[in-house]
DNA sequence: CGCTTAATTGAGAGCCTTCAATCATCGTGG
DNA sequence: CCACGATGATTGAAGGCTCTCAATTAAGCG
């Protein structure tokens, strides 16, 4: 069954539990697995919060502040486990970007159990302070950057989570449309190509049909992310990238 | 001991713990008590995450993009817990806006302690989402929101925040400058004092001296502030707020 | 009461958005 | 396999919102 297929690998891989357990036993109780195609919106309860693993794919935490205004808050990619807010002011739902497997929690209940069990408290303890710092500096980005620094920012940051090696060269597929990077980033689509342009122009990247971005000099790129100077300790390549993406499984 | 005194109301009111049980000394190992004058931030070891109660004042965390740009990314009260990143792009720091009594841990071992508690587990999983949540609709105000949509929004937040009825009147006694909001909001100072100036003229709002704002019309203001619409939930006056705020004591 | 600092107000500039048109990409059907 | 159509992306011109720079006013403290 494939409910139980991916549960197993959700309560081990992010929590290093056996899935017989007794934390295992009633978390696969809460559990309601989904499969989204690409660009469906998972079925959330809107009544409370939720907590959702991501076991496969790749998605998107979007809120919408009017009809026409959607500021995309994260994106996720297979081991994540992304922390929805119920609606307050603004209301949030969570993308499949690409096709996806999902399970699903109510987030007190899920969160009580958590608290019952240490090893799963510890990693939940991990994750979400994780999710906060990204949260800031995307906070930071969105109020004190510029376009240009922003979008660097933003391939920086992608290099990290989904940079692999191809011929070579530092690649990036991405799972996302210009207009999921201009709402992720405060910017019209316009503006993102705009930028990608510049970027372009300078010879630090290069755009090959729509989801592809080859990374020439990553190096350049953070620093014009605006971040404060630690550019010595930025490796330049991606060779070691991959590595990293396995061991960065970090909530939103 | 002052020590002592802060620390037994903060594990008592943060957590339910008996300051003497076996977390509660493990705690009491950990913490770090400060006491912060206005303006001054406190000394963070930025080698890795914090965890800070604050125990009695207010603080503002910010991060630095460049040495001229500041994005406030919370404020914090009485009763709050903040968890600050260690130095990743940019440099954060927690500075008190007044005097302020702190209670510093390191961040590793003070999560190591919460997750083998429940109840100590269970509060931080509580209140760890609902900073997550907080930051996120600022990223949404930031991304999306005009100058005078965030004003509104971060006014009707302060209300039930630090909203006290005084003479009958909605009233806020703001202990951050002009320049604070604007840090916090992604503005200058001319563009708050323009916004507010609007807020003003709409007879929203009024201004007494520096610090205090008067709340006339909360409702009009949520409503400016640009959410979607639940307006009709708004109670129009802040009568009930103060209650409120005893039962809100969450981390950011 | 005077001084220092913060806040307000005004004018001009800049960055991003909006509106519009063109081009490219990719899935589909012939 | 190629042509075609639809959608997404790019490029250009004009406008708007916020920032910058500058001057004035107000507030709070000694």
């Amino acid at each position: 069954m494939a409910v139980h297929s991916h549960f197993d690998t959700f309560v081990r891989s992010a929590f290093g539990i056996e899935p017989g357990g007794r934390v295992g036993v009633q978390l696969a109780m809460l559990a309601n697995a989904v499969s989204l195609s690409r660009g469906v919106a998972a079925p959330l309860d809107h009544a409370g919060d939720q907590i959702v693993f991501v076991a496969q794919g790749a998605t998107k935490l979007s809120a919408h502040a009017s009809l026409d205004r959607e500021q995309i808050v994260a994106f996720h990619f297979g081991g994540d486990i992304v922390s929805i807010p119920s609606d307050g002011p603004h209301s949030y739902q969570l993308t499949a970007l690409i096709d996806s497997e999902l399970l699903i929690f109510p987030g007190r209940e899920f969160l009580d159990l958590a608290a019952t069990d240490a090893i799963m408290a510890r990693s939940m303890l991990e994750r979400l302070p994780s999710a906060l710092h990204r949260c800031r500096d995307k906070a930071v980005a969105l109020g004190q950057k510029s376009a240009l620094e922003r979008l660097a920012g933003f391939l920086a940051a992608m290099t990290e989570r989904v940079g692999k090696l191809i011929d070579g060269k530092c690649t990036l597929d991405l799972p996302m449309s210009r207009r999921d990077i201009g709402d992720s980033l405060g910017l019209t689509i316009e503006t993102v190509s705009r930028q990608l342009g510049i970027l372009r122009e300078a010879g630090l990247i290069e755009t090959r049909g729509r989801s592809r971005i080859v990374i020439f000099d990553l190096a350049t790129l953070t620093r014009w992310a605006g971040h404060l100077d630690r550019t010595e300790k930025i490796s330049g390549d991606c060779s070691n990238l991959i590595s990293i993406n396995a061991a960065t499984a970090v909530a939103d």
